[in-house]
DNA sequence: CGTCTAATTGAGTTTGGTCAAATGGAGTGG
DNA sequence: CCACTCCATTTGACCAAACTCAATTAGACG
């Protein structure tokens, strides 16, 4: 089933019935796949679809006038990258593949049709949603506020958590997609910098690599470095 | 009414019905006041009502472990400032008055009617809480790689777009309720360097300050600077 | 006139950036 | 199996934007 990531990742946080999660293996009208680098969607264009991520890692991103780039969120399987784009029409980002990708195409219609007759399902997409938008805070006051170290520690500890919850990685082992370019334009910092930083976290015993892989050595002390605390992944279930 | 200013918002982005403007008023159960400095909803509390922001100025706030503050979000009247406690449940941030406030309480049972019976109502506070999120990636472009004196230029350029939108400012003046201080936490910078950066956009001529009151002398040099594009902010109507 | 908060100034420091080059690994074609 | 290429990572030397700390000044208010 394309839609087993999603429903992991909506389960944690309230239960669906058996008929919602029949509808929304319905959602998708189509399947689309993307190379690595590639741009899924541009800033700006109007859209009458959303995309569920099905595998591989997606980013969206934003360009700066001198070429610099921001990166506003990492993608996994599960989820929805442009969900926003049912009630936003146009993005004010584009999405990007960072590895060559599946996704499931949703069409707006079939998500106008949940938030007529599925209150519960909307709710639950509502809220998926509205993890994202509770990561980008948390994201801000990392860039804003946390050193280099302290940020790319907060990122590796959200990757793992995230990876974890749906069964994408376990024992503190995962396969960074990632470049140090990339983690840069995700924390606010240059690549020369995330590489040296790196270095800092090796040599400190808190990580492990070994090429793409990352292996958590120390995760308490890789959390407490980070300030992470996940409570802004919602990761608990609750009447929505 | 109490909710004009929200209805306002809102009309900006899609036609509301006058049953749905009536139904947004009756949507307030009760009416709450705070001072400067309060704090109005305290981070990880369970919440069981939203509440919309009738007068003043708001702001969500994340304390680091050492005290240093991020402010997220900025809200002005008719700004729901935590319209997504309703599908979160519990919030990742607290929230707390810059200015004296009043603000209308929302319960959660209320909202969850919405969704049973009214899509398209739905649907807006979908997109208002999509707009919050959207403002969240612009900020944490800006933090993560405009320099400083851009980043307050783009601040500048918002407040004054969003007040001007719902009718808060005209004339390229508007009242900045915001001390040095808060437009660090805002900006991810002290307080000291904010005051330097304003100092040299006075001597450049772009703003001029009285006081709290700011004037843009220069608003396509400003917007140039602070790479300023309003398109996150959805100020387009368009069929949701 | 005194108090309180916010804004301003100065001197010295630090974190992270810039630029340019070197190294390493994976994949490819001969 | 070996050069060759293409990236990504790493290193070094130097620089600059923003921070720190500690005073001082200015306004608003009672």
């Amino acid at each position: 089933m394309r839609t087993a990531d999603l429903v992991k990742k909506l389960q944690i946080r309230d239960a669906l019935s058996p008929n919602e999660v029949t509808l929304l293996e319905n959602l998708i009208s189509d399947e689309v796949a993307f190379g690595r680098h590639d741009t899924i969607i541009k800033e700006g264009e109007h859209q009458t679809s959303s995309r569920l991520l099905l595998q591989g890692w997606v980013a969206r991103t934003k360009i700066l006038n001198d070429g610099r780039r921001q990166i506003s969120q990492i993608h996994i399987a599960g989820d929805f990258v442009d969900l926003h784009s049912f009630t936003l029409k146009c993005l004010d980002h584009s999405i990007v593949a960072l590895t060559d990708c599946r996704l499931g195409v949703v069409p707006h219609d079939a998500l106008r049709k949940v938030t007529e007759d599925q209150p519960h399902l909307t709710r639950m997409l509502w809220l998926n949603t509205m993890i994202d938008a509770a990561t980008h805070r948390e994201w801000l006051t990392a860039t804003g506020r946390l050193s280099a170290q302290s940020h790319i520690a907060h990122l590796i500890c959200e990757l793992y958590v995230r990876l974890q919850s749906v069964g994408l990685a376990r024992d503190h082992r995962f396969d960074m997609l990632l470049t140090q370019e990339e983690i840069g334009d995700a924390c606010g910092l240059t690549a020369v910098h995330v590489n040296r930083v790196m270095q800092e976290l090796r040599a400190r015993e808190l990580i492990e690599t070994k090429q793409r892989s990352v292996r958590i050595i120390d995760w308490d002390s890789l959390q407490k470095i980070g300030e992470f605390d996940p409570i802004y992944l919602n990761l608990w279930s609750e009447p929505r």
